[in-house]
DNA sequence: AGCACGCCGACT
DNA sequence: GTCGGCGTGCTC
């Protein structure tokens, strides 16, 4: 018998290994098993297959240990990262690694310790020395501690070599990566007569008063045990006079496995009625899963789709489905939370990049136990979450690029691949968003999906009034005397002395996206990437976006060495000051990713807002998305040329949602919004629409664009990456891999190689070429002539090494 | 990816 | 001659 396995590492196949008698019974698909792989290395591996057919071309080792006691994957997983696996052209194992929290996929660490042998006549190099030194003084020791701690560069050659010289031993250990939880809890011991506890106390007066106050804790409660933390907490004791009981044997200490996810939230709400315009929709929905399997709920922002979804979802409780509820990283807020947990209680569970891999692990075996949760809401991953019964995704935003996942592999779009999951496993997808992705409407407009509208903002209130703001033309007759035009600065005022907010975005983060010499227009660039640097005034630096190095700000240039350096643009940083210059004594927050490293520093500034704290918000994409403030009568669009500039043929598409988006945050219940974008292109037809808030005008208009130059949804895309430290390699190769390409796929389009617009990253040269396929050719027919370009590429011995990366469908 | 292995220049 | 760095190739 033997087992196909797929192993946690960037290799395409599987590997297949025999699997020992005693095992036969109790092994499957889904089940990881510990497999030996290499000379040393041991791995956690999930079998694929069981089968007879031995490998004719090797010899194959036996599997070392069966982990599990129930597959940990099921077998709509597996297919799904099959399907991952072949249309975003990436290595199982890297599926693999995506799809499961770390903590399910141990590996071996390679152990050394010194053999008790005296005579080592042998001598030894420094490094040597140096070794059996830290091993004399520790016992034993862990390769990575070696390398970390003696700072010893290529540790296995000496360690190779102190073992042929019989002076130490290596083996492998396997640990067990996940640890449950575990609380110390306080009870009474039960051998103790109560009769005797006043003389065990004896004098000591708090150890009495804290006796007493446990005795009524645990009568109050009606359990026989309590946490020492919630004692501790509770009598606002020190530890010193609870260790006193304990000692005296009157108390007694157990420690106890608990849940990391475990939260006491009782749903406390029914869902609330639906709207008539609601109830509209919710029907249009139920009839468009009757017989289509995905539906596109088109509604306005603050339509209420929140609350139709929650009506979905307990529909699928009735049926005795589960839901998944995705939505993009960053409209993943409290807010959101706690509104679903209000009605579905600790039926809900939460999953996300902020919690910690031990969490993700609980919530894994949560969902394979027989107390699963019965919705998620989580982001992109918990695509992967083992269900059982799923009947209903939900897709909120369905238009986020952040749904796709960029740079590392699996580069998969979590909407498309739901869509692939729901189809396996007989569920059905919803798409919602105010502002559909071109794709996903063209695919409703199509008959592919249903379609539900939305129109009538919830409660009836009124859509923002948009002004745009031709700053060209304000500049030509010098009335920009700031940053924000005169329009600008007098709604803001107008909302300040109505105490009402104001939300601000550029998209540019830093003081100046550039600085340059006014004398001879030197500019400085990061040393590693082909990008001009960003100046950070708070951190007085130059930062590269690309790759985070940061250099100190020149005084003078260097190249004319003159005090001639001055900013162009102006990001968050300059917005921010700007505004506090304007209006002095006014609260300003900026939100981008620099004020929002720290751990609750998002939170924060979403907390500080929405109680006021706050008056003006000043931030990047992040003030666009999924938050909803009822008291922003203001949002300015600071800078939407730069939305629009990116020579992409998305850029229009992204800035048409992100300014709706961004519209879509002014407005309360009884006054209507005001909107301003300062652009110097007002004539640009994308201003119309947004204006008029025409998103099927818009769409028409991309549609069309997108045929005539031969784009999504009309044909497929795959960017295809080289890289190379070396240039003349990285050009090299692909031309190599464009041309052979070009003549396996003939009439399809296929432009490159050519230098992207950032041409170096890392000290990687990169060139890209783009694939465009007709709709209509097969998925499978264009891989397979992919992977065999691929294949004749590093047959050639000087291609070997060129980095290859495939985009599929990039965004 | 991780690790072994082999080649090669530097150094005792 | 060794030591240690780096390029290459394989892993069931």
């Amino acid at each position: 018998m033997f087992a196909d396995v797929i192993l946690p590492l960037p290799l395409s196949n599987t590997f297949t290994y025999t699997v020992p008698t005693k095992i036969r019974d109790k092994i499957g698909k889904g089940y990881r098993v510990i497999v030996p792989f290499g000379k040393r290395k041991y791995y956690t591996a999930v079998v694929a297959a069981i089968h007879e057919k031995k490998p004719k071309t090797v010899e194959t080792k036996e599997i070392y240990a069966l982990i599990d006691h129930h597959p940990i994957v099921n077998e709509y997983q597996l297919k799904l990262w099959e399907w991952i696996s072949f249309y975003y052209l990436s290595s199982l194992g890297d599926v693999y690694k995506a799809a499961t929290p770390a903590k399910l996929r141990m590996e071996s660490e390679t152990c050394v310790e010194l053999k008790n042998t005296e005579e080592n006549d042998f001598p030894l190099t420094p490094t040597e020395k140096k070794i059996t030194t830290y091993l004399q003084d520790k016992g034993e020791a862990k390769i990575a501690e070696l390398e970390k701690n003696l700072k010893i560069k290529n540790v296995f050659s000496h360690i190779y070599r102190l073992t042929e010289k019989g002076i130490i031993t290596t083996y492998e250990t396997i640990e067990r990566k996940y640890k449950p939880k575990t609380e110390k809890i306080i009870s009474l011991n039960p051998e103790i007569d109560q009769k005797n506890i006043p003389e065990l106390i004896g004098r000591a007066k708090k150890q009495k008063a804290l006796y007493e106050q446990i005795i009524s804790l645990l009568s109050q409660k009606n359990t026989p045990y309590i946490s020492r933390e919630e004692i501790l907490k509770e009598t606002k004791t020190s530890p010193a006079v609870l260790n006193g009981l304990i000692e005296k044997n009157i108390l007694r200490q157990f420690s106890k496995e608990v849940s990391r996810i475990a939260s006491e939230v009782e749903a406390s709400r029914k869902p609330f009625p639906l709207s008539e315009h609601q109830q509209q929709a919710f029907d249009e929905i139920c009839n468009g899963f009757a017989d289509k399997n995905t539906c596109l709920l088109h509604g306005v922002t603050s339509s209420g789709k929140t609350e139709i979804y929650i009506h979905l979802i307990e529909k699928m409780l009735q049926e005795g489905k589960q839901t998944l509820y995705l939505v993009p990283e960053i409209a993943l807020t409290t807010q959101l939370t706690q509104r679903l947990q209000a009605v579905f209680g600790n039926k809900l569970g939460i999953y996300h990049s902020k919690i910690n891999d031990n969490e993700r692990t609980e919530i894994w075996h949560k969902m394979l136990s027989d107390n699963p949760y019965e919705i998620i809401i989580g982001v992109r991953s918990s695509l992967f979450l083992p269900f059982a019964r799923l009947g209903l995704i939900i897709v909120d935003e369905e238009h986020e690029s952040s749904y796709k996942q960029q740079q590392i592999a699996p580069r998969y779009h979590a909407r498309d691949t739901a869509i692939v999951l729901a189809h396996l496993m007989g569920a059905k997808t919803l798409l919602g968003s105010a502002t559909p992705a071109i794709e996903s409407f063209y695919n409703a407009k199509k008959g592919k999906y249903a379609l539900a509208t939305l129109t009538k903002r919830f409660e009836e209130v009124l859509m923002p009034k948009i002004i745009i703001e031709n700053t060209k033309e304000l500049r030509r007759k010098k009335k920009m005397k700031s940053i924000l035009s005169p329009n600008l600065i007098d709604h803001i005022q107008q909302a300040l002395d109505n105490e009402e907010q104001v939300i601000l975005f550029r998209n540019r983060r830093g003081f100046a996206p550039r600085i340059e010499c006014k004398l001879c227009a030197w500019t400085p660039k990061c040393r590693h990437c082909d990008v001009t640097l960003t100046y950070h005034k708070y951190r007085n630096e130059l930062v590269c976006h690309y790759c985070n190095r940061a250099y100190p700000k020149p005084e003078e240039c260097p190249a004319c060495h003159e005090k001639s350096l001055e900013f162009i643009g102006q990001g968050t940083e300059q917005v921010e000051e700007e505004v506090s210059r304007l209006f002095p004594g006014t609260k300003v927050a900026r939100m981008d990713t620099d004020t929002t490293h720290g751990k609750n520093a998002y939170e924060r500034i979403i907390s500080d807002f929405q109680n006021k704290k706050i008056r003006i918000l000043v931030g990047t994409q992040m003030v666009s998305k999924g938050l909803d403030f009822d008291n922003v009568s203001v949002v300015g669009i600071i800078a939407a040329d730069s939305l629009l500039n990116y020579p992409d043929f998305r850029s229009h598409e992204r800035g048409f949602q992100l300014m709706m988006q961004a519209s879509g945050r002014a407005g309360r219940r009884n006054k209507r919004g005001t909107v301003i974008i300062q652009t110097t292109q007002p004539e640009l037809p994308i201003y119309r629409f947004i204006v008029e808030n025409d998103y099927e005008g818009f769409y028409n208009m991309q549609l069309a664009e997108r045929k005539i130059f031969k784009y999504p949804p009309f044909y497929r895309l795959i960017s295809i990456e080289l890289k190379d430290k070396n240039e003349q390699r990285a050009e090299a190769a692909s031309h190599y891999f464009a041309d052979m390409l070009r003549s396996l796929l003939q009439d399809n389009i296929l432009l490159g190689p050519n230098k992207p617009v950032i041409s170096k990253i890392r000290s990687y040269h990169i060139r890209e070429i783009l694939l465009k396929t007709e709709n209509n050719l097969s998925a499978s027919f264009i891989r397979k002539c992919i992977r065999q370009t691929e294949q004749r590429m590093r047959e050639k011995r000087e291609f070997r090494y060129v980095v290859l990366n495939y985009d599929v469908d990039p965004v």
